[in-house]
This record gives C-alpha cells, structure tokens and sequence, in this order.
DNA sequence: AATCTAATTTACGTTAACGTAAAGGTAATC
DNA sequence: GATTACCTTTACGTTAACGTAAATTAGATT
C-alpha cells in the first residue's frame, strides 16, 4: 500500500542533503537510475527515490561506474521470471561477489600499509 | 644494497602479467606514479617497479584516481622530514583511513543485499 | 640485405560523469 | 506588477584514463 500522503522531496533538497548537485541527480535520471514523479514540469521524489539516491551514492563510493549500478538496480527490479534469465542474474550477483570480496581484501591491505606508514612517522 | 643482477621485466612482460595494455603504465609513467629505468630507450622495470605497479592496480580496483593514488605513493616515498609535514601526512593518513572504512560499510551492506537477492531468486 | 619483433614518441580520438551557461516557466512575495 | 526563488530543458565544455594510429628505431633472424 503507498501511502499517497508520504513526505516527498524536492531535488535540491535530496541535493542539499547527499551534497551533490541537481544537475548530478538528473544525470543519474538520464542515465535511467532513478525516475522520479512530476508535478507540472517539476520532479517530486518519494522516499522510494531517496533510499535509491542512496544506493547510487554507495555504489559510487565503492567504486562502481553508473553503468554498473544500474545493472545492480536491474537485478532488484527484474521480477522473477524465466529460469534462463534467473540463472544469468545469478551469474552476475556471484561475480560481484567476487569483485567485493576482492575489494574487502584490497582495502584491508592498504589499511595496513597505511598504518605500517603512520608507524615509520613516528 | 641493490643487487644489479636482480631480475628486470619489459614494459609487455608486466602489461601481460597484469592484464593491462603497456599504454596504460606508459600513461602511469606519465602521471609520475613509476619511474622504470632506461637500457638505451628502453624501459627496464625491477621488481620494486613491479611492487609499485601493483600498489597501483589495487588502488585502481578500490576505486582510487590516479590523482590519488599518487598522493599515497608520495606519502610512501617522503622521506620523514619536517615535523609540520609530518602532521600534514598523519591527517591525509587519517582521511583515506575514513574513506577506507566507509568503504568497508558500503561493500558488506551491498554484500547482504545481494545476498538477500539471491535469496529472492529462489 | 631484408624482414621480423618489440620497443619508442607524438598526437589526436573516445567515454564517463558531470560542470556550466543560457533561456525560459511558475508561484509566492514585496 | 515586478522581483525573487526554485524549477525546467538544451547544449556545449571539461577532465580523467586511457585507446588507437602513425612514423621511427634497434636488435635478432632468415
């Protein structure tokens, strides 16, 4: 059930909140990652919106490009269909896996050489 | 001590270790993040040139620029001079530190939701 | 001597992810 | 009714990280 009364946002206010800038949430509508509603002319975002504004903004601190998110997105919003198609999506989701784990080990590699370095300063 | 028989690699030897072209570590040479030595014009790589291409790599795999992979490399290479510059180095430490551990939280939270994911797939 | 093979430099091209005007619409406020 | 605030679209500009092609060099092989 949504709630037709549910707080919505301007984008400058979701800008203003997350610090980036209109132009960057409308470059993320273009590219297909987030669709807001409109009033006239004007973007309405629901909290649905927000939480994947969210989810870009992950996606964008991990590392991953927007093509990539919205291939992410694509998997959250494929109904579960065929079973050919399920198998792929599968494929994909362990892939990234792979991918994350990789980046966990990168990361906590380099949090030790940083540290090895704030050592040898002092 | 250097030893001056070590073993060297050409620029394709490493670009095909690694799986990237040899115009990207001419580039890396560009940006200043490695320094191979020179056999006539020829670039000959040591296995510390070897060590540092894959400093970059990693950096690259977690997302970093190369802007800021450079900025790590200095901090590696600045010999512990000033204490002023000293401080400045611990606070850039700290701040990648930061960014290293939300990119920690962001990876395991993308971690669980595709997990859960998978779990819807089934 | 000619032909590979692997390297070099120079330089223009490409893609992603926005930045940055410019020109205009609408609704509330002075 | 004019200004202000906030939004819109269109479109060209910018930066990073290479890709790609052209012209050249130098050593090894046929």
């Amino acid at each position: 059930m949504q709630n037709p009364n549910e707080k919505t946002y301007s984008i400058t206010e979701l800008s203003k909140e997350f610090e980036i800038t209109p132009r960057s949430i409308r470059h993320y509508e273009q590219e297909s990652l987030i669709s807001p509603k409109r009033v006239g002319s004007q973007r309405v975002y629901t909290k649905g919106d927000r939480v994947r504004l969210q989810l870009i903004l992950r996606g964008k601190r991990i590392g991953f490009s927007l093509a990539e998110i919205r291939e992410i997105i694509t998997m959250y919003d494929s109904p579960s269909g065929e079973k050919k198609q399920t198998e792929l999506l599968l494929d994909k989701i362990e892939q990234r896996r792979q991918a994350l784990k990789q980046q966990q080990q990168d990361i906590l590699t380099t949090l030790k050489e940083l540290t090895e370095l704030e050592q040898r300063l002092k």
